[in-house]
DNA sequence: GTTACCGTAAATAAAATGTAAAAAACCAAA
DNA sequence: TTTGGTTTTTTACATTTTATTTACGGTAAC
């Protein structure tokens, strides 16, 4: 959450955050950043100390009453006593305006980085008895270790990436194989056998991975 | 402890950080701060990243290799890239000078803070019968021990910090070679070698340090 | 039933990996 | 500075794994 009264800074900051995959709220007051902490629930809060209705500082002071949550004070002031202040109030990180953007991300990522269990996403995917972990590139089946080779694991992950869509042999080809084998549609005969053969319960019906005659192939998620 | 080449300002931020009633030790080069980090366990490192023998961010990612023990960063470097270098690597906070003695124990008291608590931190690794001592950096296997290289040792950690994921040829040569090479991939053949034949029992069917044929190499930590 | 498309199984080629050992670089003690 | 021991890098080659090719049987639509 970027609490800040300009709303140049404001876009600005916000524009940079969700590049990076943040999403991110915004309040201009301090009695709008209260709230907002209590009710949004930030993972972080981005917070000018000049706001118009009260010093930054009470936001400080109130958000620590009910959490822990990571504060990064952005500030016009150079005194070192308010610097002090700031973070002897519970402020994580203090940064002078004017600030390098870069340098706030990298610290947000750094505070984050701290932060029990925050920012983890969930890289796994499922369907059957199979679990994929893209972060670990592990694949269980029945909580057994099934091994994949390069191109098999890549063909894997591009059907993955578009569950229920068909994808033509030469989707396929060019994004596993690369543009120059579009026309070698027969690879893909086999390395699908192989995926169905250490994927599916019964290789010769397969349940996820699906032919689609004179088209492509479709992986077709769980569906309860 | 203070890792800071120049006696000055050494000495100023000791006076100042004593005045508080912390204790500490100095060092005044990267293979100094190594040593003394390992042997005094710090509850946290002031790092003056302008050090005579080497590049002080190394001094980071050595530490990082064992701990997430506190690091901040002082720095006559004032463009970004360097901060958010530093940021990245793993220091907390970083503070270019010249900085004022309140700001620095300000962001000393904010870092302790948050730090959860001494002593707490797994420094233990344990797998089949070896059990690795972070903290002492002492390697057993069925209670004797095993002697690794320096080499060997960061290559272990580094697999070790990662456990049951796949780390690239690319990203394991980054870390424990450093950047200028990560193409040279048979190094990573002879020294998982090594480390497959101190600590594995068959090192020929390897049960903990698998490869990933085409990608990588993978530690899969004991499952139950 | 013909035809175009699909699935499987092998054999072969190519790429990647493992191991041993020599050479070079490094380091600390004499 | 030399020297002996250790570690790292280089070199060479055997082995394993993976990708590609080749071959053939099956199937569904027309």
């Amino acid at each position: 959450m970027v609490v800040e009264d300009e709303r140049e800074i404001r876009r600005f900051v916000r524009t940079a955050l969700e590049g990076e995959g943040y999403r991110v709220f915004e309040a201009d007051t301090v009695a709008r950043g209260l709230v907002e902490a209590g009710t949004r629930k930030p993972e972080l809060i981005i917070l000018d100390l000049g706001l118009p209705d009260g010093d930054g500082l009470d936001l400080i002071r109130g958000v620590r009453a009910w959490s822990s949550l990571p504060i990064i004070v952005l500030s016009a002031r150079v005194d070192e006593r308010d610097k002090v202040e700031a973070l002897d109030l519970g402020a994580n990180d203090y940064l002078s305006k004017p600030f390098g953007i870069a340098e706030l991300l990298a610290r947000v990522r750094a505070t984050l980085r701290r932060q029990p269990q925050v920012g983890g996403a969930e890289t796994k995917v499922e369907f059957g008895d199979v679990s994929v972990d893209l972060a670990a590139r592990r694949i269980l089946k029945n909580g057994a270790e099934v091994h994949l080779t390069q191109r098999e694991y890549r063909l894997l992950l591009t059907l993955l990436n578009h569950p229920g869509k068909v994808l033509t042999h030469r989707q396929l080809l060019r994004d596993v194989w690369g543009p120059p084998y579009v026309e070698h549609s027969h690879y893909l005969r086999i390395y699908m056998g192989h995926l169905r053969h250490k994927l599916e319960d019964d290789p010769a019906r397969p349940r996820f991975f699906l032919t689609e005659t004179g088209v492509g192939y479709r992986f077709l998620p769980e569906v309860d």
